[in-house]
DNA sequence: CAAGATAATGTAAGCGCTTACATAGAGGAA
DNA sequence: TTCCTCTATGTAAGCGCTTACATTATCTTG
């Protein structure tokens, strides 16, 4: 069915049609409603591939993420979805894997698709280090989610987690609880997790005590389900080896669900014995028997941040503000707890 | 920039510049690395709505889940974008929240939008029986992912999700460890409880053993976070009514999580005392402190055999055979062994 | 009721590509 | 050389729409 069919059908001419569907005051209602009535008989849909030649957009955006299968990004793809198709867009979904260059491949498609904005999550220093983001931003509208302090002195329309400030609450949490030895537990690479790592070095020396390398524990998985049972393993050793003594740090929730394991299993209780602080605050925080503190990077604000500020470039508004910063909030629960031995 | 300035600047016709790109063979290489130059010089991407226009498709599949925040539907979500991508097609990813309508309507953006598949996940069966997806399909390949009898035999391209043969297996298992009464735990509305109920149901009934309405808890919500606090709540309370004696088959992980919290509170061991079945495999079931027994449905199969039979479809494939099963398979864990006072 | 104003519809150009067909150039056989 | 074949490139139609502009129908109003 093209637009041909209905107009002939209906007796009028393709404009009129065109017309009816796109501006259906201007027509006379006798004739819209002889129009409309064909259109609805054939379930008619105009190719919007051949409307976005003439219109210049295509009523889609491209959304990148790192990873489809990972809790800690459901929350944000489901906002923006969901505020896209509020806003009667679809959503172009790419999984980058981390890697700048199949990122790059991703927005050249996306370009080529003409849509009409772009969202990047977590995007890579590397590809705004190298002007590929401006370059991109030139020719249409990008926002960036991202936690590098580069990127954020852009200028560019960016949304900002503030994960020091994240780590900062929780260092302080556990400080004022009186933990003085704070173990890291993290993930084989990944710039989330060096980020945390400088964090949790940089708090420690700000407040005299040393960031001593062995308690750092670096497990060969993050964010599978591997990484339960390794980070286990991981702080079951640590345990052993006497390294644990106060408190830990986990840098999401499947590693501390991991250490829970490992420490009661020990025998040691939490948080009387030892406090756990997590990182994400995903359904894992409060699936368990002890329910986890953990540091929320508020997906959702970040999500609806991101949307907002597409919406406003699309709707031709300048740069300026075009930046939003989240903090991060610490959600308390059961799982750390006054240090026993501060 | 458009096909006519890379054409001029290469000293060219449009024509040629377009075989350079999709015929590259045809042209005599010293013109084609002329005009390779240019294109790359100028980072030129064709306009794939143009060109979509006269091939007929667009290198894009539509892909409909009920929901994107919910973990039981990430495993095929990333599944199928991963073979898409391979195969050099985008996704365009849309959630339902379980409502029909909003189906219909975004199958319709698809057509428009000239997807050359779509991969419905979870199709109704509203859809199906009123005549919408047969419609659909005729114009362009739909796969069908379901759990419904009445789809299974459309002759339609689909992948049945057998969920009463893993009813079935996670039955067989705990009747054989001697538990002769399983609570049945719930959520509110659906078409799978409904279904997973249905199947416990006939299950007992084919075993000699009456449903008992009271042996049905049905908690308000299903799927989000708060179905833990709200699953361990009903299960208390059942617990304190006498009425879980033997066994508890929870409906999802998060429900199975909030049983577990309920009965160890209550302090009855799992599985001494106790056992605990839960469904759907995610990561909830290996992040606790007991693991939990669950049926798998087999998810990352299921969406390889989708994007299997979309592949085939768009390559031109005939229907027949464009079906497929997908067994559930019960793993073992923790929560589940033999009766005490079976 | 003529005639200018206005509302409703039609005509046709063109969005940026692909591709059938036309053309030109090069080489080889007679 | 002439004619034919083959290869490389150009020309132009057309994919299904939107929209500026042209045209025709319908009102107003003196």
């Amino acid at each position: 069915m093209r637009i041909e069919d209905i107009a002939k059908e209906a007796g009028v001419s393709i404009a009129t049609v065109s017309r009816v569907l796109n501006n259906p005051q201007i027509v006379k209602k006798e004739t819209r409603d002889r129009v409309l009535a064909v259109v609805t008989k054939h379930d008619y849909v105009p190719d919007s591939l051949a409307r976005g030649l003439m219109t210049r957009h295509s009523k889609t955006v491209g959304v990148l993420i790192i990873s489809v299968s990972n809790s800690y990004y459901m929350e944000i793809t489901e906002t923006i979805q969901r505020r896209l198709r509020e806003a009667g867009y679809m959503m172009l979904l790419g999984a980058t894997d981390d890697s700048p260059e199949l990122e790059r491949r991703y927005i050249l498609d996306f370009a080529s698709r003409r849509v009409d904005g772009i969202i990047v999550i977590d995007a890579s220093h590397e590809n705004y280090a190298s002007g590929f983001y401006p370059r991109a931003a030139a020719k249409r509208p990008i926002v960036l989610v991202h936690s590098d302090e580069a990127i954020r002195a852009s200028g560019m329309r960016e949304v900002f987690l503030d994960q020091r400030l994240g780590m900062r609450r929780a260092m302080d949490h556990l400080w004022a609880l009186g933990h003085r030895e704070v173990v890291f537990l993290r993930g084989r690479e990944g710039f989330s997790y060096d980020l945390k790592q400088e964090a949790w070095s940089d708090w420690l020396l700000e407040h005299g005590a040393e960031p001593r390398p062995e308690l750092v524990l670096r497990i060969d998985e993050g964010n599978t389900e591997d990484a339960v049972p390794l980070a286990e393993e991981a702080v079951s050793q640590a345990l052993r080896g006497g390294l644990v003594r106060s408190a830990i740090f986990a840098c999401n929730d499947l590693q501390a669900r991991g250490a829970v394991s490992a420490v009661t299993k020990s025998g040691l209780r939490i948080p009387e014995d030892l406090s756990i602080m997590s990182h994400d605050n995903t359904i894992l925080a409060v699936s368990g028997r002890v329910q986890l503190t953990s540091v929320d990077l508020k997906m959702k604000s970040v999500g609806l941040a991101a949307s907002e500020l597409l919406f406003q470039a699309m709707g031709g508004g300048g740069i300026e503000g075009a930046s939003r910063r989240i903090e991060p909030e610490l959600v308390l629960r059961d799982s750390t707890g006054r240090a026993c031995n501060g």
